[in-house]
DNA sequence: CTTAAATTAGAGTAATTACTCTAATTTCGG
DNA sequence: CCGAAATTAGAGTAATTACTCTAATTTAAG
């Protein structure tokens, strides 16, 4: 593995255990069994680091809420699915969510990037959201402006609910996954068509 | 003012301009218009300085999940009160919020504090939503097991929608409390027995 | 007043931080 | 094999950090 890839790798796991505030760049080094000055080489500061994190994580994103090929019906499965994988990757990347405001406050260039990802990311689940309605696995009465306060809500649950566990001192666990799917489902219910699976 | 609350505030206001981890207790202590010493011959440290603040905030929540006297009926607004109420305290004390993970990570005494806090407010919030079933306000399917998972989608909602806003960058004001209410509102209407209020 | 306790200022310290510099070593095309 | 470029190690630095110490000042009770 090479030097970069050893950068990122114990930067993100130390991170994860630690907080970015705790971690500096000489404990990076010495978990990615190098030198300061190497580090230095490779990036040539902390947050530039925390950018080259982010944006693999967006990259892991990106076809997570992308829609499958026109003639693909989505079902109850398709978002299931989307939304697991929507968990793990909150899960491998943590240390951002926990303390992305702070962290967003204090570097100008990265809050820009990351405003640009989400709402991309936003316009996705929107298409997502219409393609279910459009396949029959979700109905809206008529005109309710409320789709997007409900598809708002669900991306606030989705994006939480591991935090929600951890700042309340609960493991979790790929069951923690399950159980985040299931707040969706309880907000969404009044508006699934198919039968009460959860 | 005396010296602690004249820190406490200060602390308070630097937090929630920068995050934590760039206000050290010098800049603190200058913010309060007084010296290093002096400021450690009031708090032994920061991490009881961040203390201080929070027990102030959980006091102020106390009153917010407390239920009114049983003669008097609870309405939507009771809620919708509640709920503006509930914002008003996270904006206070956002740095907290923004980084609560990771801050309850580095102080497990503080992170100790903390979940017996929340466990008693989501006890309080749950007397609560019975209160709205009792007195006509909610109505839940018969067994509905996803009464607890709405409270808590809603509890979820409620206590991160000013820190998806931040995280957007987009400006936070009195208008921003109304609409997190809309959201709270979107998520439970199927289950309200009154009018399409919003 | 006197005196003791509470409060304050401010200099000082040891540790840690992000980051630089130089020199050594490795890699690799020709 | 050569030489240049890429990579690495590690010592070093200036700044900042949380926190301590001592001595000065204020407060308040008798």
């Amino acid at each position: 593995m090479n030097a970069k890839e050893r950068i990122l790798q114990a930067a993100t796991a130390l991170f994860n255990e630690q907080g970015t505030g705790k971690v500096s760049t000489n404990h990076i080094a010495a978990a990615a069994h190098m030198s300061p000055g190497n580090l230095y080489y490779h990036y040539k500061n902390k947050e530039e680091i925390i950018e080259a994190i982010l944006d693999r994580m967006y990259a892991e994103w990106d076809p997570v809420w992308t829609l499958p090929d026109e003639p693909v019906r989505v079902t109850e499965k398709t978002l299931r699915e989307r939304l697991l994988r929507n968990f793990e990757i909150l899960w491998e990347y943590r240390f951002f969510y926990r303390e992305a405001v702070a962290l967003l406050l204090v570097d100008e260039r990265l809050k820009r990037k990351h405003v640009r990802m989400t709402e991309s990311r936003m316009q996705d689940q929107e298409r997502f959201a219409h393609r279910f309605v459009v396949d029959g696995v979700l109905r809206f009465p008529e005109g309710s402006a409320d789709v997007r306060k409900l598809i708002t809500a669900c991306w606030i649950v989705a994006n939480n609910w591991l935090a929600f566990l951890e700042m309340n001192g609960e493991a979790v666990d790929a069951r923690s996954f399950g159980e985040g799917l299931e707040l969706i489902w309880a907000i969404l219910r009044p508006y699934l068509t198919e039968g009460e699976t959860g």
